[in-house]
DNA sequence: GAACATTAGTTAGATATCTAACTATATGCG
DNA sequence: CGCATATAGTTAGATATCTAACTAATGTTC
């Protein structure tokens, strides 16, 4: 467990000069918002790609992968919108699993700025092994959890992205 | 809003050829609490970051800061335990806080492999001036949720993240 | 007390992600 | 038409993160 209360208590190591700034706040971790959600996301990230690698496939490839398993075809612009990425990241990942053989890109032929993103009819073959992965590990994670209590999850996290987006400094992407 | 059961309409796009892997579980985005976590953590991470750069912190090294505003004088092995990230990554992120002249690191004599990490007084002084962006922060992608909202959130995250690492394939960190 | 095991830190190499700036193509408008 | 603007993709460079393997120091055990 981590502590909590860290800043009042007076831990041996802690001694002397501690006075120099006044408390200010001091926010435990423990009941910080951001930071659980970094945590919950670093242990969903690490199953994920325990379970994933041995086919060949990184973290990085697994949502292009799913959206590609539900469309084929779609272009690098489409792919980064849909997962929330930047372009060069998806261009990365793509060009990666381009190496890997998992997708081809050809160019549009109507709008030659536009690739299009084709899976190969190896990444077809993988989604039927790889789609159940996907549940186990949710299984995994949401296993002491009622379907309700996933409901309010979900939209308790989409409400909090959407009010972090809302106002953004940046154009909202 | 990202289309939901995109994989049973026939969109003019889809066209013809589909037909060539069954339906299997289909799993959409929307629905995968693994992915939703993914997104709004990269949302707190990308306004953490816009509001802490300007100061020459990087979000790598927000965290080390606010256990070090707790208590100074952490191992490096202390502080990557807590933060709950590898080694190699904690020894990056102080490296390169030592670099910015946020911390200095000094051998413990009675343990000579240890390190212990000390903010300089730059840093020390940031504290007043930073821990309020912890605040706004939170207040901005928390300010439609209740206290009561949060604490479910919280107590379902970290039931999350216990179970995906309890049954983990590696020894748990 | 010498051999083995553990702990703290480091190095190397891979992936994932971002921002900024660039190229190429397409579109719109006077 | 021809220039200005917008769009799709790319390149470059920074940070963050991991695993695997290494060095150095300490602790344990017979």
């Amino acid at each position: 467990m981590r502590s909590r209360a860290m800043g009042t208590t007076k831990t041996p190591a802690a001694k002397s000069r501690r006075r120099a700034t006044p408390r200010v706040g001091d926010l435990d971790l423990d009941d910080s918002v951001g930071y659980q959600v970094r945590m919950t996301n670093r242990a969903f990230q690490t199953r994920l790609r325990e379970r994933i690698e041995p086919f060949g496939v990184s973290s990085g490839m697994w949502y292009f992968l799913r959206l590609l398993w539900q469309k084929d075809g779609q272009t690098q612009r489409e792919l980064s919108r849909r997962i929330g990425l930047m372009d060069p990241t998806a261009f990365i990942a793509l060009s990666s699993m381009e190496r890997r053989g998992l997708v081809t890109r050809i160019k549009d032929r109507a709008d030659r700025r536009k690739i299009s993103v084709l899976l190969t009819e190896h990444a077809k073959a993988l989604r039927d092994q790889m789609l159940p992965l996907a549940h186990e590990i949710n299984a995994e994670g949401l296993r002491s959890l009622t379907q309700k209590e996933i409901k309010t999850l979900l939209g308790l996290l989409k409400r909090i992205e959407a009010d972090l987006l809302a106002n953004s400094a940046r154009p909202a992407r």
